[in-house]
RNA sequence: GCCGACGUAGCUCAAUCGGCGGAGCAUCCGCCUUGUAAGCGGAGGGUCGUGGGUUCGAUUCCCACCGUCGGCUCCA
């Protein structure tokens, strides 16, 4: 299905700038045993100790270390500030250079009680550690047993691990970083606690490190480079979380999609389109309506009848599927679509292109016979690697998700389906983990995630088997028998939205994208006015060659020219002055800096092409 | 949806402890005609998020709403 020559993106290098993720990425069970974990756990209890000198009044949640850092929950008799959060961090300094001693100790029932009688919070994890034999993560433990650490004043109910003196916590390698709300038990019936983040390492060099990778992130914040690179716009007066693709981000989006088919083509799928709305019937038959019905935009009554935006393209697509008596030979079926949804997302949870409540999946379903799934679920893995590969995401890892309790479809079914998902990720060598029990009611899947530039984790591709829409809309094929039989169907987006697929492509690639997706290839820079006419006559050739371009004939000068097309990442500046105009030339400059000098206006077509057609980075 | 912070020109951000609102960049006009990241000068531009309230007077204080941001919950 991929083509041999298939491009695949040069090495990351150059215009990125990407200093080396150093900072450690430690496998959760290292990362559990490691110093740095002691020590974050520690500097929770410290944080917490300073907080309760604050507020000896307070109330204590749980502190755990996390990927980056720590954070502890508190119930407190205001909220927190800024200032606070200043003091809080300066008085942990203290307490860490009074070089505290952690000392455990395992505690009955009893004691636990006594000790933790004003703390509610702790008191109801001592009842759910033994009760439940949950402990305060929720983590199962077999013996149930109650153990504290004491440093200094403050005691905590702590299963550990801790350091053993605060001296192993270097006091300026500790910061305290934002305060916000947090459900008790991440409960949103429950108390709204106020939980205080903070980031702790074994250097100061570390911390530093860390705070410049947070400095990066932001740097490459796609809210900030969609308007600064006048790609995409948001607007609040007209609809939050629907995106408006502006020229520049749209012709980036046009040739995604164009890439994207050309590929479905090879991977020979057949393309759908499918209406908007739909009457309800659609999804009470689906049983979407139930579980979904509050975040699905409210329906608009036509003839009497409840018609509602679609939040997804499946029963559309089936209906389709049964127009026909459907035969064994007919299939596979794979039916892709760019499908357009809404989804009513809640107000707190929108985030740039990232969340959003319009969207467009790059969507598919794969109907196919229980002989074909096998071959299928290798092919559609495959198919969806090669796609994020020509994206430039070489970190790929795969989530493999079995049956859950509560599950429609025979187990056989099931079973099936989870064993020929998980040889599709051995035939591929993927680096993968199982999450049993973890998928949905309908089906297993296989979620792919990449690694950005940064070594942020993503999830894009799902592929999912569905075992309920094609009982419930009472799909069927005839077999080799003559008999009826339920198709097997899988539902697929390989890079999820195309509104987020693009914001995380601008984080990234920083908004310097590689030359075949920039929205703008080249900008011819004539040096003064009287080289525009042949900057125009450059630029008509590059367009005829099918490069996007765009002449600079403002009055500006030629540094002020360069300035913006780098403020712009433009992949490649054209100036053309005397010389070039002389020698029928256009000297090169790249986005790195980095100049090629003068080349005939031919061979920077070749060069320009070349690069497009290998998806290179520069 | 929940907790908190924030919302001033196209953008980034000042200011007014209640008394006719400012800068840089951008835009427009003019001069300059330029060799690899900002040439110079001038002009225009704001219902101070929206709606109420308090007040002689509100951008400033109070309330509600909308939106954004940091999280939490959620994510077919």
């Amino acid at each position: 299905m991929e083509p041999r020559n298939a491009p695949r993106p040069k090495r990351m290098r150059g215009v990125l700038h990407l200093r080396r993720c150093r900072m450690k990425t430690l496998s959760s069970e290292d990362y559990h045993a490691s110093p740095l974990y002691r020590i974050r756990h520690s500097a929770a209890h410290i944080m917490a100790a300073a907080v309760l000198e604050m507020f000896p009044e307070g109330k204590v949640a749980i502190g755990p270390p996390i990927e980056h850092g720590f954070y502890y929950d508190f119930d407190l008799p205001r909220q927190l500030t800024q200032e606070d959060l200043e003091k809080i961090e300066g008085r942990m300094r203290e307490l860490i250079a009074s070089r505290l001693d952690f000392q455990y100790q395992e505690i009955t029932p009893e004691e636990g009680q006594a000790l933790f009688a004003d703390q509610p919070y702790k008191l109801e994890l001592i009842h759910d550690i033994l009760e439940r034999g949950a402990d305060e993560y929720g983590e199962k433990t077999e013996h149930p047993q109650l153990s504290i650490y004491k440093s200094g004043a403050f005691t905590d109910l702590c299963r550990g691990p801790h350091v053993q003196n605060s001296r192993e916590i270097h006091p300026k390698a500790v910061k305290l970083l934002n305060i916000a709300g947090a459900y008790w038990r991440g409960d949103s019936d429950r108390p709204m606690l106020q939980r205080i983040y903070g980031t702790a390492w074994e250097k100061p060099e570390e911390l530093r490190e860390y705070l410049d990778w947070m400095e990066e992130v932001k740097k490459r914040d796609h809210r900030r480079l969609i308007k600064d690179l006048d790609l995409v716009s948001f607007h609040e007066e007209a609809g939050p979380g629907l995106a408006y693709w502006h020229p520049r981000g749209a012709i980036m989006r046009k040739t995604i999609e164009d890439f994207w088919r050309e590929r479905h083509l090879e991977g020979d799928y057949d393309f759908v389109y499918t209406p908007h709305i739909g009457k309800a019937w659609l999804w009470e038959t689906s049983g979407h309506l139930d579980f979904y019905r509050d975040s699905m935009y409210a329906p608009m009554e036509i003839d009497e009848q409840e018609y509602f935006i679609k939040p997804m393209n499946c029963p559309f697509h089936i209906l389709i599927y049964k127009t026909q008596l459907r035969s064994y030979r007919e299939l596979p079926l794979r039916w892709a679509e760019l499908g357009t949804v809404y989804r009513f997302e809640k107000s707190g949870v929108l985030h740039g292109l990232l969340r959003v409540r319009g969207f467009t999946q790059d969507d598919a379903h794969i109907i196919c016979t229980p002989e074909q799934i096998e071959s299928e679920a290798l092919r559609v893995l495959r198919f969806s690697l090669s796609l994020l590969r020509a994206f430039g995401f070489e970190q790929i890892e795969a989530y493999l998700s079995t049956r859950p309790e509560k599950a429609v479809g025979e187990p056989a079914r099931w079973e099936q389906a989870q064993e020929s998902l998980l040889r599709a990720i051995n035939a591929e060598n993927l680096v993968y983990q199982v999450d049993e029990g973890g998928g949905a009611f309908y089906g297993p899947k296989i979620d792919l995630k990449i690694k950005d530039a940064l070594g942020r984790e993503w999830q894009l591709t799902t592929i999912q088997f569905d075992f309920n829409e094609p009982e419930r809309f009472d799909m069927t094929y005839v077999g080799e028998d003559g008999q009826e039989h339920r198709p097997y169907m899988v539902h697929r987006a390989l890079l999820g939205s195309l509104e987020r697929f693009f914001g995380i492509l601008v984080e990234h690639y920083a908004g310097a994208f590689p030359v075949w997706l920039a929205p703008e290839q080249a900008r011819v820079i004539p040096i003064a006015d009287r080289h525009v006419e042949y900057a125009r006559q450059v630029e008509a050739q590059l367009r005829k060659a099918h490069l996007r371009v765009k002449t600079d004939d403002s009055s500006a000068r030629m540094n002020a020219k360069i300035r913006e097309a780098q403020l712009m990442k433009v992949p490649y500046m054209l100036v053309v002055g005397d010389q070039e105009v002389e020698a029928g030339a256009v000297a090169v400059r790249l986005r790195s800096g980095n100049n090629l000098g003068a080349l005939p206006v031919a061979d920077f077509i070749t060069l320009a092409q070349k690069a497009i057609e290998e998806h290179a980075l520069e």
